[in-house]
DNA sequence: CCCCATGTTGTAGG
DNA sequence: TCCTACAACATGGG
């Protein structure tokens, strides 16, 4: 489920599981994942101990002892999984590292993952045009990177040259908690909103990391409770009570209560 | 069977 | 050239 807080959970998780082991082996079993040439995927990683682990937005990156960078990205559905017997190989395992005291698999059900080596991180954001970590941007490049666009702004901030690492949920809940519309244009935004937007954000990616991105422990207040989403039951509006209805935004689903988030136009 | 999905990217059109 | 909308990608699950 990665948007910021899950990725940064897998960081942890490649942490605590392959941190400063050698890899012995890759298996490649869904080639399209994988972006760089094959040879330069093992040349990077075999024989190589993986030093140290970075993460911008939605993207992990790997140091190895090739001084080379990994990169990987989860698409909608990729997840990282340690385990020490071969025979537990989870399903859907598109690339398995074989370490020297265990596997680590990355899984991605539907494919839209991604991996591939290069020469640092700046290089894989340079090419991305990937903006500032959601969590570290100033609110004055915030500000610049949303610029007076005239898209609406749900679909800015999904724009990852914007704030790095915001996803579908988490632009949503951005927009309940401050109160504006998703459909409101960029350019209509006063600074006060932005200012808020901005404030929103940091709390709710904190607290989504806090909680390891586990939804069901987030404050009641949230909207993430009130989407229908998963196996849970959809609610209404945790602040007026009204029904939360669903539009489409530029091909995404976008929660939002009509009694709290106001259409300025 | 039909529809939906947490993301990114190439392309078409203005 | 810049900006925006949107289909396409591949697949499982409800």
């Amino acid at each position: 489920m990665p948007e910021l807080p899950e990725v940064e959970s897998f960081r942890r998780y490649f942490e605590a599981t392959a941190l400063g082991q050698k890899v012995v082996r890759l298996e490649i079993n869904a080639p399209k994942i994988v972006q760089s040439p094959i040879a330069e995927v093992e040349s990077a990683l075999i024989n190589h101990t993986l030093v140290s682990t970075d993460r911008i937005g939605k993207y992990l990156f790997v140091q190895t002892s090739a001084n080379k960078t990994l990169m990987l990205h989860f698409g909608m559905t990729g997840e990282l999984e340690y385990f020490r017997d071969i025979d537990l190989t989870p399903r859907f395992t598109r690339v398995l590292f074989w370490l020297e005291n265990g596997f680590l698999a990355f899984t991605d059900p539907r494919k839209f993952g991604k991996l591939a080596v290069g020469n640092s991180i700046a290089e894989f954001q340079q090419a991305k045009k990937l903006s500032t970590d959601a969590l570290t941007i100033t609110l004055t490049e915030f500000a610049k990177n949303l610029g007076k666009r005239k898209m609406p702004i749900k679909s800015a901030l999904l724009d990852q040259k914007v704030a790095a690492g915001v996803g579908n949920w988490i632009a949503d809940e951005i927009l309940f908690q401050a109160k504006i519309h998703p459909q409101t244009l960029v350019w209509q935004l006063t600074t006060e909103q932005i200012a808020l937007m901005y404030q929103k954000m940091q709390a709710i990616l904190r607290l989504a990391v806090q909680h390891e991105a586990y939804y069901r422990d987030f404050p009641r207040d949230y909207l993430i409770h009130s989407r229908g989403w998963t196996d849970e039951e959809p609610a209404n509006c945790p602040n007026c009570d009204s029904k939360i209805p669903h539009i489409y935004i530029s091909g995404r689903a976008s929660y939002y209560c009509e009694q709290c988030q106001n259409l300025i136009i």
